[in-house]
RNA sequence: GGAAAGGUGGCUGAGCGGUCGAAAGCAGCACACUGCUAAUGUGCUGAGCUCGUAAGGGCUCCGCGGGUUCGAAUCCCGCCCUUUCCGCCA
């Protein structure tokens, strides 16, 4: 949600910045004409209120005759409220309905373009493993090892779930101990969240309206987490939080699940997208004046998670058009999977500003008293599916073994995986 | 799932259908007093929306949503949450 203020004061600008994100500048135009008509009910309402309370203010004091004129000059007016009343409802509905579609505005330093294929890369960092054989994929190296059971997932569940078999349910176990281990030594706090949210704490983490067709909605109306940014986000919701105590940072386990509904044919093999995955993910609550130094942050411990397991990995500047609807700058790490030929995401982190928060009503009193709404980031620290991939397809040697990054050892009692 | 009790401002906790945004206490802030700390006194201390250049008005908010009424924190209905007991259960 974007502060009503900022539109109606430059809506032109707004409405560039929003178009570079692919949405429609007429929303604009809409939701200041909605806006003004809404205002415009709103005081006749109140004023119509005032009348109500004026008059029935004195009905008390009154008696006899005098107290039933009263009582019904003060029923024209109580009238008028409740004939004015579901009018300011509607157009307050549809203010807030159309607010709730307008993405927040990009960051000037993020480059323009439609799609993810006018991302740029930052920066890349580690050597891409070599190998002297023609380097297997997640799915023949789980099949080989017997770490990785899709066939039969396909029979209980259906496509794009996976049973995890042997050392390969060690390894999830090790990561994410390992990137809580990280996190907990830059004093963020440990969270297991909940993996069932309410349509209200959707709507508010800003996956809802938009986004209905990736989420999983179960009959009591809850909603399955596509990731614990969901939960984290709304953890201080309807909070005003005092700004010495910020930032609060968060690192919260969940298991996620996403529909995939706009990607039927895509990434079809192995465990790269499925319906169900855990992660570990970070999530912060700052002060507006420090959010983009704390995204940078952010990814230093998404890069430190990485590169402290040996994978090649690039930084990817996330353009206009390619960020999701509450984020005004977002960069992805992509780590190398041989098996694939290629980076493929793994870590994504991106500034919500104060979107979420807005939607949320998350706010903090600064040194003099003032009440804001503060601003919000998320990260991946580990997504540990795609991460179990990046481990097996780069550790695969000649025999047809994995070799375990080495600072999985000391939370494993083996260190390589083979048959 | 069944039964009971309860949800009021940062916290504790009063509240009769009208003068309640809400007593009181605590905490916090300011000032005064005390040579310091403590104590004491006085005052202040919620949020949102809206009108206004401003000063300053108006409206809303006592878990949430409806209803009754000229008027609801107070009455009625539905829902949510918390606590306790029973049942079930990891």
């Amino acid at each position: 949600m974007l502060d009503i203020e900022l539109i109606r004061k430059e809506p032109e600008g707004i409405k560039k910045a929003i178009a570079r994100k692919g949405a429609d500048p007429a929303l604009i135009d809409e939701v200041v004409l909605i806006d003004r008509n809404r205002r415009r009910v709103l005081s006749e309402l109140e004023r119509a209120q005032s009348e109500l309370n004026r008059h029935s203010k004195d009905i008390a004091n009154l008696h006899g005759q005098q107290k039933i004129d009263a009582i019904n000059n003060a029923g024209i007016w109580s009238a008028k409220v409740k004939e004015l009343k579901p009018e300011a409802d509607r157009s307050q509905r549809e203010f807030v309905d159309i607010m709730l579609l307008i993405p927040n505005p990009p960051l000037a330093d993020v480059i323009d373009g439609a799609s993810d294929k006018e991302n740029t890369v930052n920066r890349t960092v580690g050597e891409i493993s070599k190998f002297s054989f023609k380097p297997l994929d997640h799915v023949e190296l789980g099949e080989k090892l017997d770490l990785i059971d899709i066939e039969r997932a396909g029979k209980i569940s259906g496509s794009r779930f996976y049973f995890l078999k042997n050392e390969l349910v060690q390894l999830e176990f090790a990561l994410a101990q390992y990137a809580m281990e990280i996190l907990t030594a830059e004093k963020f706090v440990p969270m297991i969240t909940p993996v069932l949210l309410n349509r209200e704490a959707m709507t508010g983490a800003g996956y809802l309206p938009a986004g209905e067709d990736e989420i999983y909605k179960t009959q009591d109306d809850l909603y399955l987490v596509g990731t614990s940014e969901q939960p984290l986000a709304g953890y201080h919701s309807n909070e005003i939080i005092d700004g010495k105590n910020l930032p609060l940072r968060y690192a919260g386990f969940s298991s996620c699940f996403r529909r995939e509904a706009g990607s039927h044919g895509k990434d079809v093999r192995g465990i790269l997208r499925a319906h169900q995955f855990d992660k570990v993910e970070m999530f912060s609550f700052c002060l507006p004046e420090n959010s983009e130094k704390e995204h940078e942050y952010l990814v230093s411990l998404e890069e430190k998670i990485v590169s402290g397991l040996g994978l090649p990995y690039q930084i990817v500047n996330i353009c206009a058009g390619d960020l999701g609807s509450p984020a005004v700058k977002k960069y992805d790490v992509e780590t190398w999977m041989p098996g694939q030929d290629q980076y493929r995401e793994t870590h994504s982190c991106s500034n919500c500003t104060d979107f979420q928060a807005r939607r949320l009503n998350i706010r903090y009193r600064d040194k003099d008293g003032k009440v804001a709404p503060l601003h919000t980031l998320n990260g991946t620290a580990i997504a540990i599916g795609r991460m179990l991939i990046a481990i097996m397809e780069n550790g695969q040697q000649k025999d047809g073994s994995i070799k375990i990054p080495e600072i999985l050892h000391k939370s494993l009692n083996f260190k390589e995986i083979k048959r």
